[in-house]
DNA sequence: CTCAATTACCTTGAATTCAAGATATAATTT
DNA sequence: AAATTATATCTTGAATTCAAGGTAATTGAG
């Protein structure tokens, strides 16, 4: 069975129902942090649908764009990849296996350090990616096309702000 | 071995690669769509700090505050649960038994219908949920502090509209 | 009224992710 | 310089999540 969901806007009537169960509690910040949380599995969604006429989950695109990003000859350590990508080692270790079994990165040892590795992006893999970037990114400027620029402006900047927020280490 | 992340802001660097590797794409809506995710990111791990203070999980404090939100009896069936928390039957399955065995629900056949069951917050359910509430939106008003009104007024209703478009069946 | 077909509800097997462990290098002390 | 501690790199076992399947009830036609 799948997952389904009726929202209208379902955070303002959750708002709605803790005012009503909790009148002592303010559950304002819920109006931000809730819908924060919902644009962005909504987001996964309409992703993903791009990502899979590659034939690619939403990781191994993060993980292909990535070498790509770094430039030729896109090539980077696993260590290096995982700390952009915000994953553990051991997921990493996982990917990396599956995309060299689909031959769309390279595994070879460091001649310089025995712990370390160094992946490579194939020509396949490069060709896969550079397509698949251009799609994504055609599918961001769909998505978003419905807002007008000053709207999209305003959302960045408060974005912008609440990262710092959230990036300062002084929790 | 942990994650880890050394970001100043690390979107700003990717669209900066992205210009450089693929000047022929305009990966703006990057800054929105990228910031997005990763303030999503960075807010599980904070409020899963005050969940863990009730021995709880994100998705446990999650149906607990489900059943608590909805009045009394704090009664709901799985199918309204698992569709209101946009996850599958299997994991609702998996998650009621797990909290069945902590004490925190009961579940009962429904005499009205034997395909469906009941399910009830406990009196220790409806205890520890009730504290953990007040200590989860009073985390999200210490997480939010350093923006001053209006900037969360421009956030909030920058999400509103976002998470309206996104919500638009016309995909 | 009976039976078939659809719908709805819940439990089990495959895939993904994380925490702990094993090995190799570097740094420090004696 | 040898030994010891500490750091860094990558691979494996435990837990969580999703897709497919089985069972009960409702609907509608004959």
């Amino acid at each position: 069975m799948q997952r389904t969901d009726t929202s209208g806007d379902a955070v303002a009537a959750i708002l709605q129902q803790w005012q009503r169960e909790r009148p002592d509690l303010d559950a304002s910040p819920m109006g931000i942090i809730g819908r924060l949380g919902r644009c962005t599995a909504l987001l996964r969604g309409r992703l993903d649908e791009t990502f899979s006429r590659f034939d690619l989950s939403s990781w191994e695109f993060d993980v292909l764009a990535t070498l790509r990003r770094a430039g030729s000859p896109h090539c980077l350590a696993p260590t290096t990849l995982f700390r952009t990508l915000m994953i553990t080692s051991g997921t990493m270790t996982r990917q990396l296996q599956q995309l060299e079994g689909r031959g769309l990165i390279s595994r070879q040892p460091n001649p310089d350090d025995a712990r370390s590795q160094l992946v490579q992006l194939s020509p396949a893999g490069l060709a896969l990616i550079d397509e698949a970037v251009a799609a994504h990114v055609a599918n961001e400027h769909a998505i978003l096309a419905p807002l007008a620029a000053a709207e999209r402006a305003q959302l960045e900047q408060s974005l912008i702000r609440l990262l710092a927020i959230l990036e300062t280490p002084g929790d």
